[in-house]
Parts: C-alpha cells; structure tokens; sequence
DNA sequence: CGCATCTTTGGCAGTCACTGTCAGCTGTGA
DNA sequence: TCACAGCTGACAGTGACTGCCAAAGATGCG
C-alpha cells in the first residue's frame, strides 16, 4: 500500500495525509493504527526480530550461542526464499537507505532485538552470565548479519547466496573463544 | 549549556524554545548554529568518531585490522581519563538512553563511523577488498565498544577499568581468522 | 424493534522540530 | 560617510504526532 507512494515519490516527499488519503481513512486513524509513519516500514522487521527471539529460546541451553544465533539467523534466510521476498526486501532497505530519519529508527530496532537476544543467552543455566560479552557477542553475529544484508549484490542475486554468504561470514567472524 | 537543562528536566521535556531563550538569542539562530537538537548531544559523538578515522588511517596498512581497531578505540578510551570525563559520559549516556529518538540517532553516528573506518581498511593495500568482511570486522569491534560503554558500572569505577574491561571483551571476540 | 452501551472514526486544535524568506542591524573597507 | 557583506531575528509555513470530543457504527439485551 503505502509502499507503493514511497517507492513512487521517496519516503520523505511522501506526507501522512497522502497516504491516510490513498488508504481512505483520516489522518487520525491513521496514526491510531500504524502508530508512526516509520512503523509502516519497519514493523516487518520487529515482527521478525520477535521470531528471531523464539528461536533462540528454543534452541537448547547447551548449544553454542555462535550456532544458536546462527539459527536464530534462519528467520531472515527464510524470508528471502522467493525471488518475490528478495525484491521485497531490496525495495525495504532502499527505502530505509534513503531516510536519515528512518535509517536511524531501524538501527534501533536492530539493538532492541539485540537486546532481546541477549537476554535469552544470559537466562540459560550453563554458560556465562557475563553481560558485557554476551552483549558483544551478539553484536558481533549481528554485525555479520547486517553485512551481508547490506553489501549483498541486489542483482542477480541467485537462489541461496544469502545463506551461504551469512555462514562464510559468520564463520570467518566467530570469536577466538567460540565456548564463552 | 543545554546540558543542564536536559539533565534537570529531561530530553525531551526541554523544547528548542527553551534553550534559546536560556542562551539568548532566537530559535532562528540556534537552528542556525546547532542544526540539531540531536546535534547538541551527538556532536561530541561525531568528533570522536573523525578522529578515530584518523587515527586508524594512521596505522601501519600491515597491521592486524583488529589491532588496529583497538588503536583507534584508544580515542575514546582517553576520552575517559578524569574523573569528570567519566561523569560527563555517564550523563551523555543517561540523557540520549532517555529518548528512543536520540538513541536512534546515536546508532546511526554510530554507524558512520564504522562505515568510516571500513574505508580506511579497504583502501590498505594489503589485506583482502572483501567489503562484507571487513564490514562485519568493523561492526563486531564496534559491537565489543559499545558492550563495554553500555555495560560498564556506572559507579565505582576505577580509574581505568574502562580499558581493561575493553581488552578483555575485543580479545574475547576476536575473530578465529585474525588475519582476513 | 427499541434502547443502551461500547467501540470506531473523524475533525479540530495544539505542540514541537525544523525551514525559507525577508527585513533590519552590525561591522568593515574605501 | 557610504556601500556592501554577514549576522540576526521575526514571521509564516510544513509535517509528524497527540489529546479531546462529538458523531457514527456495531453489539447486546429485553
């Protein structure tokens, strides 16, 4: 819906009122729905952060926590299994590269999953509870993450290279001390 | 200036208008000069992260990127030196953890930097041009930083547990692979 | 069906960050 | 003293977002 506007004429020349408008609602409902205009680009993320959160807890306590997130990984791997899912996400990102404003509010939704996941490390009854580097590692695997995400050719992009990308990287990335 | 009003009443409790009237002169002239209200917190941010460029540009191109790396966190290590640095830090922290916004705007100074100081790395002629490692290096560097910036006690704090706390966490996660 | 009640919706006014424009003031050199 | 450049502030406007209230719609019950 409003990706459409936003791919048409960029997120920052595209006003609430035009797409409350487009949608056929007020602008009131529509701020009671989406909550926020970046919302609209970025709740598919959120959502798949929680899902990354579940499969991490369902991971067992005693696995790796590289490995474990490396599953907890599979979520976006899964979301570009069609080349439909890919252009999806092609078009998101650019949208999301071309707003200052909208860049930084999607950082904060990678921290705040960050966040969540860290959590679910630091409750397992084997493994450290040192915050610090379980925080670090989080961010480490994430920042693999968000690499390949970001310097992955858009173009002839063939079926899986995501997944193997994400685990060259993941692999060439993995802490000294795998068993923290 | 701004700091105090932000430290009394909060970030976003205090509106432009009222730093303005509190420095004497208009609105019209602090957006002239600040460009930001994120801008009066962050700047400080985004001085540190060009001298961090500079510092790693500064390094022997044959050093361990990982090394170098933590020759360029030595900017903000040293920004921490005194007691009242350390202070100052703490309420930095504490004012921009107080508002998603200025949390989100943070991430994406943050993330400037390391996309910054990938430059640099890659314009070393040793070492690969493999731009999604590199980035993904950077990234869990910075993933290690900002775990010890976040993390650390905010009390008691000796005198510089920050740089330990810092070695231990990159020598944690430092990658199987140091040398890419 | 009629009525009460709850929820959904929209309009309105207001706030706040931020911008463009323009007019006035200030300092500087000729 | 004049001309010109730069700094400054007032003003109006935009765009995201919120609180408030009233109208409209849906739902349940006798």
């Amino acid at each position: 819906m409003a990706e459409c506007l936003f791919r048409e004429q960029g997120y920052d020349a595209t006003t609430v009122d035009h797409i409350a408008e487009r949608a056929g609602i007020s602008q009131r409902t529509f701020f009671r729905y989406a909550g926020t205009k970046e919302d609209l680009v970025l709740s598919d993320f959120e959502r798949q952060g929680e899902r990354m959160v579940d499969v991490l807890r369902s991971r067992p306590a005693t696995e790796n926590p590289w490995t474990s997130l490396r599953h907890a990984f599979e979520v976006v791997v899964a979301s570009r299994g069609e080349q439909s899912d890919r252009d999806r996400a092609k078009l998101m990102y650019s949208i999301i590269e071309s707003s200052p404003a909208l860049r930084a509010a999607y950082l904060d939704r990678m921290d705040l999953i960050q966040r969540g996941l860290v959590d679910v490390l630091l409750d397992r009854p084997t493994g450290t509870d040192n915050r610090v580097v379980t925080r670090a590692l989080v961010g480490a695997a994430f920042a693999a993450l968000n690499a390949v995400i970001e310097t992955c050719d858009p173009d002839s992009n063939g079926p899986d290279t995501f997944a193997a990308d994400l685990d060259h990287v993941l692999a060439q990335l993995e802490p000294t001390s795998t068993r923290i």
